[in-house]
This record gives C-alpha cells, sequence and structure tokens, in this order.
DNA sequence: TCGGCTCGTTTCGCACTGCGGAACTCAATT
DNA sequence: AATTGAGTTCCGCAGTGCGAAACGAGCCGA
C-alpha cells in the first residue's frame, strides 16, 4: 500500500517500458523511492531479510536489488550478516527515526498531562499518528500500577478499529478524510462496511461529544477512548488514546469520565501548541 | 564526514562533469544517497528545514533538493509545514528507527542484566553502537533514585571522550579499528594527540582489565566506566556503560566495584547471544 | 509603485546513470 | 555429474535525473 505517492512501485510498468511512474512526474526519483521501499520491507517482525526477500516483497528486479542493498549498506543503513547472508537495519536508520521523534514539539508540550491523567485512571495514555495505513505512538504514559500492554514508541496500530484511529480520522479536514478513507476501503475489501460504520459512528461520537469510544474491539477485552487533535502549526494530524482492561474501564466510566478529561487535555494541549 | 563510503557526496566534482561518484562504481546508486543524504541533514536540533538550508547543508544543487524533498514528501519521510515554508521529518523515518530497534536481539537478552546493575548502583547503564562517528543509545537504564542526565535511546554521544565510545573502539578488531580510527583523527584535527593518548590508554585498559574509564572527561563531574561486546554473530560491535556523577562514582569504585560488575554483566550478555 | 534582492520552482536539452535481460558463479542437493 | 536456486556481474541502451539558466513570488527599502 504505497498511498500519498501515486507511485505504487509495486505496481510499475516492469517490463522495461517502464513509464515515468505515475505518467510523467519529472520532479519524482525514483530511484530514491525505490531505495526507501527497501528499507521499509524491514519490519520489526521482519527484520532479517536477503536479497531474495527483498526481491519478493518489493516486486524490484533482483540486480536493482543488489545495486539498493550495495547502497544502503555503505551508506550505513544497513548492516550485512555474513553468517545468514542476510541483511538487517543499522544504526544510521535508527538515528533518522530519533531525530524525528524528538523534533515532535507535541511531545514535550503533551506529556506532562498524559502522565497525569494516566496517574490519575491508572491507565495507558498515548499519542499516535498516521503513517500510511497505520498509527504509530509517539508518546505513551502508563498508570503505576496497572496492568497493561506493553507497546513501546513506534509501536504500529491499525486505524479503523481502534479508538486512536478513528478519532484521528474523525479530526481530518473532509477532504483529507475522504482520500484516506478511499485507500481504507481499498485495504479492507469486504469488511469494509462493518469498518465504515465504526468510522462513521466516531466522527459523529467526535462531533458531539468530543471523543469516541472502541469497545473490545481492537483487542478483546480492551477498552479506550479516543480524541483527535489537528496540529494548528499543519504539521499533522494527531489523536490521544486512553485504554484499560475492560473491568478496569466500563463503557460507563469511559463515557462519563475518562472521555471527558482527555477531551479536555486535548484542549489544553491545543492551546499550549498555538502559543508561539 | 561521510565514512565509509568513499562517496563524500559534498566533495563531488559539481560541475556537470559529476563523474561517477568515487571514480566509477557502477553499483552505488548516487540519487539514493542523495535523498538520504536529505533525510539525514535534519538532526534532533535542526529539525525544521526548508530548501535552502538544505542546499547549504549538503551542497547539492537547488533543483536537485528541489526534487528530493518533493519525493521524499510524497513518500512520507517528509512533512512541509506550510507556515513556515520549511520541512521536518515525518511519521515514515520513525517507523524506520522503530523496526532497527525493535531487531537488535542484543536489546532484549541485555535489558534485565542492565536494569540490575543499574539498580545496584543506582545508576545510568546503557548499551550504544557506531553510527559514523558518533555513539547511538540503543538500550538504557537508570536506577531508582539517582539523579542522572535524561538521555533517551537514540541519543547521540561522542566516541572519542566517552567510556563508552573508547571501549568500542578497543573492543574493534584490529584492521576496522585503524580503518576508523583514521576518520577520527581527521575529524579530531589538533587535539587528536590527546585523544589518540585517550584511545590508546583504553584499548590497555580493556585488554587487562576489561573495562576502561572516563573520568569528567565528557561531561565535567560525571565518572563512567566502559565495557565493549563484539556480537558473536557479526551484528555490529556494541559497548555499555555504567556512570553516575563523580560524587557517586569515585575512581575508586568504578575500578574496584563497578568495572568488574559490568565486565561481568557482559561476559553473560555474550554467553547469551551466542545460545541459539 | 517601482526596482532590486532573496528564495524557490520550473524549464529543457543532454549526458550519464541506473536499468534489467541474460549470462555467469558458487553452493547445496540429488 | 547434473540440477536447482540464490545472488552477482555484464553490458548496451533508454530514459532518468541532472543542473544552468530562466522564471516567479514575496519582501524590503526607497
Amino acid at each position: 500500500m504505497t498511498l500519498h505517492t501515486g507511485h505504487d512501485l509495486r505496481e510499475m510498468p516492469t517490463p522495461a517500458r517502464r513509464a515515468r511512474a505515475g505518467g510523467g512526474d519529472r520532479k519524482f526519483v525514483s530511484a530514491l523511492a525505490r531505495g526507501l521501499e527497501v528499507l521499509r520491507a524491514f519490519t520489526p517482525t521482519e527484520g532479517l531479510l536477503g536479497n531474495g526477500e527483498l526481491v519478493a516483497r518489493t516486486g524490484l528486479p533482483k540486480p536493482t536489488v543488489t545495486r539498493l542493498t550495495y547502497t544502503l549498506t555503505k551508506l550505513g543503513y544497513l548492516t550485512y550478516v555474513e553468517r545468514l547472508g542476510k541483511y538487517q537495519l543499522a544504526p544510521a536508520a535508527l538515528a533518522l527515526g530519533y531525530s524525528a521523534l524528538a523534533n515532535m514539539r507535541i511531545r514535550q508540550i503533551a506529556r506532562g498531562s498524559m502522565q497525569e491523567l494516566a496517574d490519575y485512571a491508572d491507565a495507558s495514555v498515548a499519542l499516535g499518528t498516521r503513517d500510511r495505513l497505520d498509527l504509530i505512538y509517539v508518546e505513551h504514559c502508563r498508570g503505576k500500577h496497572g496492568m497493561m500492554l506493553r507497546l513501546g514508541l513506534g509501536s504500529r496500530i491499525p486505524m479503523v478499529t481502534t479508538a486512536m484511529g478513528r478519532a484521528l480520522i474523525a479530526g481530518l479536514p473532509e477532504t483529507e478524510r475522504d482520500w484516506l478513507l478511499g485507500y481504507l476501503r481499498r485495504d479492507a475489501g469486504r469488511g469494509w462496511p462493518k469498518i465504515r460504520a465504526g468510522i462513521e459512528r466516531a466522527i459523529d461520537d467526535v462531533a458531539t461529544r468530543g471523543f469516541t469510544l472502541a469497545i473490545g474491539e481492537w483487542e478483546r477485552d480492551i477498552n479506550a477512548v479516543g480524541v483527535p487533535l489537528l496540529a494548528p502549526d499543519g504539521s499533522g494530524a494527531f489523536a490521544f488514546n486512553c485504554g484499560a482492561p475492560s473491568f478496569q474501564f466500563t463503557r460507563d466510566r469511559l463515557e462519563r469520565d475518562i472521555g471527558p478529561r482527555l477531551v479536555n487535555m486535548v484542549r489544553n494541549v491545543e492551546v499550549d501548541l498555538s502559543v508561539r
């Protein structure tokens, strides 16, 4: 799912006559895109890949992959693990991620009140943003005692079944939302009607109450609230969640207590964000 | 400092006759390298850059930078911040970093004993690896009460003035070490003799005692021990440190207590690493 | 309102890069 | 020895990505 590009590398007209992707975008540097596609093939679960697997995953021709891994290795983004004949992401890739994190002003601003709420509710409070069709956690606070999932920074969670994800969608400006929904629909396939309903409910919830719920929809026995935040400086769309096991967060408690508190917290963060 | 490549983009013969970088490496994809060079220009402290600044930092021609930022934005690695007319690293970059982290087996293996030592010494214990001429923290545990620097995952610290860095150097196989020292020397300029002496002492220390010290050399009033670890699976060179304010970690304590303990810890990690 | 200045994008023709089919190498299997 | 498979190297060519120069858009100071 390439998304956002209009350049789906896997669909490029491979047989030699590889047209300028998309039809003639003279500004798009495809060699760069392909290289990054190779990097992206490495995931938290698939961390060791040989050239062959990369060929399979990216759909790029063999010699091309050889060249790209060669280049990425020279640049320090990949390491070659001799013993297995496979590649692995290397520190340079890590450094990028860290630079990205370090520059999100919203994290510093939100962290304090997130921790406060996490302590109050003895639950997990997280801040996420979208990458392609997933969410990525960019900040995360936990309560002191509660038992809760171990999701760290950078974790991916799906968008359509989570409170955070649906909140984020609900918070988008209409055109951007529709554009995203198009991709989500394609991705969902035949499950779409159900998902669509959930999203529409979320849009409604957010409009009327400011928050939306997910009751055991992502993980059985995990309930959560989500609230969107659209950065006023235009640096992106975010969403917060607050979640815990269902015995701890009943629907009622989420609606009467946690939801409103999270909304309130987000309003404060919004204000702090626009200062300066 | 490009390092490791032999393709220093800033020194490429710019005026049109831009020779195949390095002299004729048909496998090296320079467009990819340039794109990554643009990404790398974003640092934790310099997180917002316009095309102009990128031109200055990378030495690439204006239209080239335009094309690259355009591509990177389409792919989700950069966001354009309308209000400032500048770019920022985006979630896709973050995701890469996280995938990199998630796949370091050594982290999971080491974390337990690191935390143990951190608790025992009430100090900071970290695991780092090299990116170019810096170290990057890939795991970090703190003691319960101690006051200590807030360095998170992904933090960069210099190599030549820290216990961790010099330990890492000392742990490298000779040829690799020499090759790295070449770059470090170039980078150090006239400070080299002093630095070189420190490194040589470290090599000696590691050979005889297994650990090396840095007494206020990186930050005044911070003392630390460092111990190298060369991954037996060939997945890279690492180093651990254990540090605290100087009143807490006297040289004597480091030499008699903390140093040997850290060495012992690393030996155990080494063993665990080679299982399977 | 006008020039001058800065910053960035677009144009455009050309050279050279990056491409990928095919041949090749090297192991591991049978 | 023959076969299969994974990966690298070759090499001629198409078309990509290049960058000088022209162009456009804000911004100032006059």
